[in-house]
RNA sequence: GGGGGUGUAGCUCAGUGGUAGAGCACCUGCCUUUUAAGCAGGGAGUCGAAGGUUCGAUCCCUUCCACCCUCACCA
């Protein structure tokens, strides 16, 4: 323990941690630096080159000694007496600086010697090769930008523990450009998707976060309250009631990229906020937007990697040939040999025990038992690119009946590496038929389904107008970021993911930060 | 919710029933094209939290917290 701590305890509890020191010594070297005349703090920085740039017009600037001037943060720092060498990274690029005393004078070289890895600076002069080999900026004159309190992680051993990764992303960010990179390929995903629909004719259409009521898709919703109004809201958890009144009000192509909220469990592949996009389209069918999906997946990956194929936890997906269609009954059969087709509620029950479901299973009816019997010994298996279809009618309240067969329905399931990779029908616009599907949740409801969908007064009503045929999808763009980025968590392609908060352990920076100010008013 | 694992310095990690170590980072000194710079010296820890056993716990026991894996539930 230091004197200083010593002598001022007057907080509840003495502070006396090593990163409380290592912050008070760069706290005097800001004193030091402010004595000198240097603003830890200043507002900008005109800079004259990307770093990157300074690379790709290095031999020109280089050679004509060209002023420039860069900023970046410093994420190395080597000193050899009287000069010092320091990696300077910017977003686009990283470059050695090199300050020599004879090139700066007495007191700025001092200065520098001041800095720590961390602190934000620009520096002006001139582009050269070392002995080594090693482009350089021969610094002239350089300036503080920001004054880094806090280390960085190890320059080496960087940051592996997942927690503070998670919780303190920017952390993570200055120290492993790999999740830079994953994050730089996120948006570019997005912008391929918006691209591809808006030059498709696709309307990109906003709709309510927040909702009286909650629909489209099966899940236990956030709930709130509106003060002036004094009534409960919803968290919506899918666009797809309202992108279907669009197309009731006559809009043919709609889409919506959406942040939905799901009340639920949270693992690798879920997190209670997450993205989606939808799309309708009407005129068409489920056929039409399967091929349209189809396409725009494959337009996404070559437009990110230039070829089809992707590699995913170990094994290459191939994004070139047509994808596979196989009805869910099908698949079953194929994997089974068993045909659920024309089964009653208690054949399917009693086939899908025979078949290993295991007992805690809700198989409320024959929808559920063929879906439970579909997960257990087809999905896993899915790893190219295939279509699940005409899923039945008991499991899919808002998809439109299957044109041969009433049993089951005109729907889709996208599947890549054993994950869903998006949900389509052909929508249903039938307004008694789906008043009938709704009453049939109602009742699941009071059966303590806590995840069936509330009925829809308005959204029947929409429905009543008429709505034309029409195709959905939906997909979820974190899966999809997931699967081409080959990350195998949410958690990954998410920049600051659902963290619990951690109450005990670890003292806060703004405490000692704040017991330091404390001190530093004495 | 069940099972398994982890939690020690700012970071990455060793370790022990007798109040703790390494590398990096940090501080001091030397070094004017170095580069995981080097050399010499030094400082730094509520060993996740709270109880218990014990003469004595970071270590053993109990409970709790967070994180990871896994199963279940769930898209």
């Amino acid at each position: 323990m230091t004197e200083r701590e010593q002598t001022h305890g007057t907080n509840d509890q003495e502070i006396h941690l090593p990163l409380a020191d290592l912050i008070r010594i760069r706290r005097q070297k800001i004193d030091q630096l402010k004595a000198q005349g240097i603003t830890p703090y200043p507002y900008k920085y005109e800079r004259t080159h990307a770093i990157s740039e300074s690379h790709e017009q290095f031999d020109a600037l280089a050679a004509e000694e060209k002023v420039v001037r860069l900023a970046g943060r410093i994420m190395l720092k080597r000193k050899m007496g009287k000069a010092i060498f320091a990696d300077l990274r910017d977003v686009s690029a990283k470059l050695q600086l090199y300050v020599k005393i004879d090139n700066v004078g007495q007191a700025a070289f001092d200065n520098f010697d001041l800095l720590d890895m961390g602190d934000i600076v620009g520096a002006e002069g001139t582009l050269f090769i070392t002995r080594t080999g090693e482009r350089t900026l021969k610094v002239t004159s350089w300036e503080l930008l920001s004054k880094s309190l806090h280390p960085l992680p190890d320059k080496h051993a960087g940051l592996t523990d997942l927690e503070t990764r998670y919780r303190r992303r920017y952390a993570d960010l200055i120290i492993n450009p790999e999740v830079r990179e994953t994050f730089v390929k996120r948006t570019k995903i997005i912008q391929i998707v918006r691209e591809f629909l808006n030059a498709h004719g696709f309307l990109e259409v906003e709709t309510p976060i927040l909702q009286p009521l909650y629909g489209g898709a099966m899940a236990r919703p956030f709930k709130t309250h509106h003060n002036a109004l004094d009534i409960p809201l919803f968290m919506r958890i899918a666009d797809e009631l309202y992108l279907k009144r669009l197309i009731v009000g006559g809009y043919e192509k709609v889409w919506e990229f959406c942040k939905d909220f799901r009340n639920e469990g949270m693992d690798r592949k879920h997190n209670p906020e997450f993205s989606m996009i939808e799309l309708y389209w009407a005129y068409a069918d489920y056929h039409d937007m399967a091929a349209f999906y189809e396409e725009m997946l494959r337009h996404t990956v070559k437009a990110l990697f230039g070829g089809y194929k992707v590699n995913y936890d170990g094994r290459e997906i191939d994004f070139e040939p047509k994808f596979r269609w196989l009805t869910m009954v099908g698949s079953i059969k194929d994997a089974t040999g068993v045909d659920f087709t024309s089964m009653t509620d208690d054949e399917a029950k009693a086939a899908a025990k025979k078949l290993g479901v295991h007992e805690s299973e809700k198989l409320i009816n024959r929808g559920k038992a063929i879906e439970a019997v579909w997960e257990l010994k087809v999905e896993p298996n899915l790893i190219q690119p295939t279509f699940i279809a005409d899923h039945p009618v008991e499991i899919s309240p808002l998809a439109k009946r299957h044109r041969e067969d009433p049993r089951f329905t005109e729907r889709f399931e996208l599947f890549i590496a054993g994950q869903e990779m998006g949900n389509a029908f052909s929508e249903l616009n039938d307004p008694m038929d789906q008043l009938e599907r709704f009453m049939q949740q109602g009742k699941a409801i009071e059966q303590g389904d806590e995840e069936a969908q509330p009925l829809d007064d308005d959204f029947i009503t929409a429905l009543a107008y008429g709505m034309p045929p029409t195709a959905g999808l939906g997909f979820g763009i974190d899966r999809l970021v997931m699967l081409l980025t080959d990350q195998q968590s949410i958690r990954d392609v998410l920049f600051f993911p659902q963290m619990k908060e951690t109450k005990e352990g670890t003292v806060p920076v703004s405490k000692i930060l704040a017991q330091i100010l404390e001190d530093e008013k004495k």
